[in-house]
DNA sequence: TATCCGTGGCC
DNA sequence: TGGCCAAGGAT
């Protein structure tokens, strides 16, 4: 038991991998302690996200509110546009809540227990795990997609995911640290995202191989174990990108609820095997040739793309005129983005 | 417990 | 090329 850990603790302080907002094992050994402001912003970034694409959406996020109270005063547009591309926006949503939270309820400093914070919007049992051990160094065990994977194999156990997440909190919490809570939290995330991946583990030159009863069966390549997913259907819609005699933009905003909720879009039809549903305003609506095509999390959307321009008076049933100056396609989400991109070779001319 | 919720990289 | 996968949370 122990010397899993400590087998975990040495291979980090040589092995960490370098992030902006990461407090190093030599600098934390040192007494520097990370910004809980900038941990939470990471983690709550990080959920179902790569550290590549994070990078520099933190980067942004701190240029542009460097700390939580400079957040918590932010507009929500604004926020929802920074967020533009990094995908999942209920996260951005709760991430304002939970920013205003943190300064109406509790003087603007994050409080350090995991059943304090676990409180907050968008912050549940992994993610008040991660920011209590690692940005104020509490006892609390991890358990995210790495740990899962590095269980699993640890001890050769092969039942399903999610059925077996609390078996394999029972193990994680064997090995947790007590006395470097925040550097075990991610000594073992970064084993499981670097050495013990899902495809081609590196097992050769894994710190705990030779306690690893899955590397001893051979069965590592088959965990962990996983219910099988539901096949995407397809939908189709309508996404209908009109421009006034001025130039000016007609998008909306999407509800807060739902798909992309909260998100700048182009007013569209519904999504369903047929689309249905109205245009945003009555006039000769022109469809173009080319489809965006894009896949989320649970179905793959055919997006047919109509144009026209209206004239100068034009009063929409639905959304709002942006100015062409003002209008930026960067604070739309992806699939926007696609639309925007196909209908832009007929209506770039003012 | 099951479903909903984005995106980009990888093989 | 299409499914898998990533430091999950809310309902």
């Amino acid at each position: 038991m122990r010397d899993i850990t400590n087998a975990l603790l040495d291979w980090y302080d040589t092995h960490a991998r370098e992030m902006p907002w990461r407090v190093m094992p030599a600098e934390r050994k040192a007494g520097k302690r990370p910004d809980p402001y900038a941990i939470w912003l990471s983690e709550v970034m990080l959920q179902q996200t790569t550290v590549a694409a994070v990078r520099a959406y933190h980067q942004k996020f701190t240029d542009l509110w460097p700390t939580v109270a400079d957040l918590a005063s932010a507009m929500d547009a604004d926020v929802m546009a920074a967020w533009a591309g990094l995908g999942y926006y209920a996260r951005a949503r709760n991430l304002l809540k939970c920013a205003r939270a943190v300064v109406q309820d509790h003087a603007g400093t994050f409080p350090q227990t995991y059943d304090a914070l676990i409180e907050l919007p968008g912050i549940g049992p992994y993610t008040a795990a991660a920011i209590s051990a690692i940005a104020f160094d509490e006892p609390s065990t991890v358990l995210d997609g790495n740990v899962e994977r590095v269980m699993a194999r640890l001890y050769d156990d092969h039942t399903p995911l999610p059925a077996a997440k609390p078996v394999f909190m029972k193990y994680a919490l064997r090995h947790t640290s007590s006395d470097r809570p925040g550097d075990y939290a991610q000594a073992v995330m970064d084993l499981g995202a670097t050495v013990c991946t899902p495809k081609n583990p590196s097992c050769d030159i894994c710190p705990i191989r030779k306690q690893c009863d899955g590397q001893a069966a051979g069965t590592q390549l088959e965990l962990p174990k996983k219910t099988p997913k539901k096949p995407k259907p397809t939908r189709t819609g309508i996404a209908y990108i009109a421009r006034r005699a001025d130039g000016a933009w007609l998008l909306e905003t999407r509800p807060d609820k739902g798909l992309l909720g909260g998100m700048l879009g182009w007013p569209t039809t519904e999504w369903n095997e047929d689309p249905n549903g109205a245009s945003p305003h009555s006039t000769d609506w022109t469809e173009l040739n080319e489809h965006a095509r894009h896949t989320f999390t649970h179905f793959h959307l055919i997006l047919r793309v109509q144009t026209a321009w209206l004239p100068a008076d034009a009063v929409p049933d639905r959304g709002h005129f942006i100015p062409a100056e003002e209008f930026d396609a960067s604070a739309l989400p992806t699939v926007m983005q696609k639309a925007y991109t196909i209908a832009n070779a007929t209506l770039r001319h003012v």
